[in-house]
DNA sequence: CTGCATCCACGACGATACTG
DNA sequence: CAGTATCGTCGTGGATGCAG
C-alpha cells in the first residue's frame, strides 16, 4: 500500500505513455514485432514524420524500444520493443479493457439522459 | 486480442488519468475515503483552487467521483470515489508499481554511464 | 469555504520544406 | 527512406482577484 501520494510513482508510468501516438506505436510494435520507420508511418494515418521520429526517440530514451540503423542506401531503420518495454503490455491491456468498458458506460449514461 | 490499433481504447482510459493532479486526487480519495474540498487542497501542496476545482469537475463528469454539496454557510462540499471509479484502482496500482520499477531502472542506467 | 473569471506562459502537436 | 529545421496554433496549467 505504498501508492500513498507522497510515494506516488503513477506519474512516472503515465509520462511514458502520454503522447498522442505512443500507445499506438507500442501496440503496433508489441503485436507485430519489428517494424521499419515507414511501415509504422503507413500504419498510423495522420502522423507526420516529425511526430513519429519524436515519439520514437522518447520511447527509445526510456529503454522501451530498440532502434537499429542499417548503414546502407537507402537508409533502413528498424524499431522493436525491448524486453524491458514488454513489461508495459499488461498496463496497456488493462487500460484498453477499462477504456472499452468506459465507452459502454458513457453510452448507457447518454441513453438514460435521452429518455 | 482486440487491442489492435484500430480498436484501441487505451486513449479513453488515458484521457481520464491525464491531468497534472488527477492520479493524486484519485489516490487520496481511494485511500482516505470522502474528503472535503479544502482537505484535498491541503493534502496537495502546490495545487491552486482553480486547478483542483477543474480536475474534480472533469473526474465528476466521467462518473469517477461523487460531489455532494451541503446547503449551508459556510459551504461544505465532499468528494468521494464512485463504485465505478473504483474500477480504476487496479490500473493506478499497476502504474504505480511499474513506475517504481522504472525509477530503479533509470538509476541503474545512470550508474552504468558514470563508470 | 468553495468556486468562477481573467490573463498569461509554455509546451505539445502539426504543416511544410529541406537534406544525406 | 529516414530525419532535421522552422514556424504557427492550441490547450493545459498557473497567478491573481472577485463572489456567494
Amino acid at each position: 500500500m505504498e501508492k500513498i501520494p507522497e510515494y506516488c510513482r503513477v506519474e512516472d508510468a503515465l509520462g511514458i505513455l502520454v503522447g498522442k501516438w505512443k500507445p499506438i506505436i507500442l501496440l503496433h510494435l508489441l503485436q507485430e514485432g519489428t517494424k521499419r520507420f515507414n511501415e509504422l508511418k503507413r500504419s498510423m494515418p495522420g502522423i507526420t514524420q516529425k511526430m513519429l521520429t519524436k515519439q520514437l526517440r522518447e520511447l527509445e530514451d526510456e529503454d522501451i524500444i530498440n532502434r537499429v540503423v542499417y548503414a546502407q542506401v537507402p537508409p533502413k531503420v528498424e524499431y522493436s520493443i525491448t524486453e524491458y518495454g514488454k513489461s508495459l503490455e499488461p498496463i496497456l491491456e488493462a487500460m484498453h479493457d477499462w477504456g472499452t468498458r468506459h465507452t459502454m458506460h458513457k453510452r448507457q449514461k447518454l441513453n438514460q439522459n435521452n429518455n
